[in-house]
DNA sequence: ACCCAGGTGGCCC
DNA sequence: GGGCCACATGGG
């Protein structure tokens, strides 16, 4: 595998150093159904969102014991949510989607838990997690990627930027790049997990990024 | 007073 | 299928 795009990962890894340093839980193997749990929230509360304000959120909800699917689908409403998701923005819609996303997986999973749920075949999750509210093909993909640990590569603008800028495609719509990413690299979890971070963190300054433990 | 942050859904054409 | 726009908070 000598692409250009498995180069570029060789170079951001060799410029940055593993993940793992600055995104502990996302990276780590051996994730409880809680850790699963956990990431998607945190996908969900992120989006369009720094991850200071979406960890914030995180901790909200955690300290309400509410950091859980199970806790968030026995809710009776959603807008129970805005208190804690308020500091993470779009507060009206984020406790929608979490609510949805949670209440699937009870209801289509039951007390089985989303370690369980994340077993299932990728091309099937991935159209689940696409037909619920909230939840498009950037939101999908991390989930996929980093909750349930499926080779799914994860596209977003930092990607885009950085195709562009590298000139390795034009046509940068979202399913034409991760195709390209996929079709160019190991068919291998890790590393979509760590290409992903890399592309992130790579634009950003090393001391001000690190995840914190939820 | 701007601009941005690990997007998405709803419109419009 | 692509191009806008609203959504909302906190930090620079």
């Amino acid at each position: 595998m000598e692409s250009k795009i498995y180069k570029l990962y060789l170079n951001l890894l060799q410029k940055c150093g593993s993940p793992k340093e600055y995104w502990p839980q996302w990276c780590k193997k051996g994730k409880t159904s809680s850790d699963r749990e956990i990431i998607a929230i945190g996908a969900i509360l992120t989006q369009r969102t720094s991850w200071r304000n979406a960890e914030l959120a995180l901790e909200n909800l955690k300290k309400a014991e509410l950091l859980s699917f199970g806790k968030i689908a026995e809710l009776e409403r959603s807008e129970t949510l805005v208190p804690y998701v308020r500091v993470a923005g779009f507060y009206q819609s984020k406790p929608k989607k979490l609510f949805e996303l949670c209440k699937f997986i009870e209801v289509f999973e039951g007390v089985k838990g989303f370690g369980e749920y994340a077993k299932k075949n990728l091309e099937k999750a991935r159209e689940d997690l696409l037909s619920l509210y909230g939840i498009g093909p950037e939101t999908a993909d991390t989930i996929l990627l980093y909750a349930f640990d499926k080779p799914s590569f994860v596209v977003d603008e930092y990607t885009k930027r950085l195709v562009k800028k590298e000139e390795l495609a034009t046509d940068l719509s979202y399913d034409n790049l991760k195709n390209l990413f996929e079709k160019n690299l190991p068919v291998n979890t890790e590393i979509y997990q760590n290409f992903h971070a890399l592309v992130i963190f790579s634009q950003k300054e090393k001391s001000r990024w690190g995840m914190k433990v939820v």
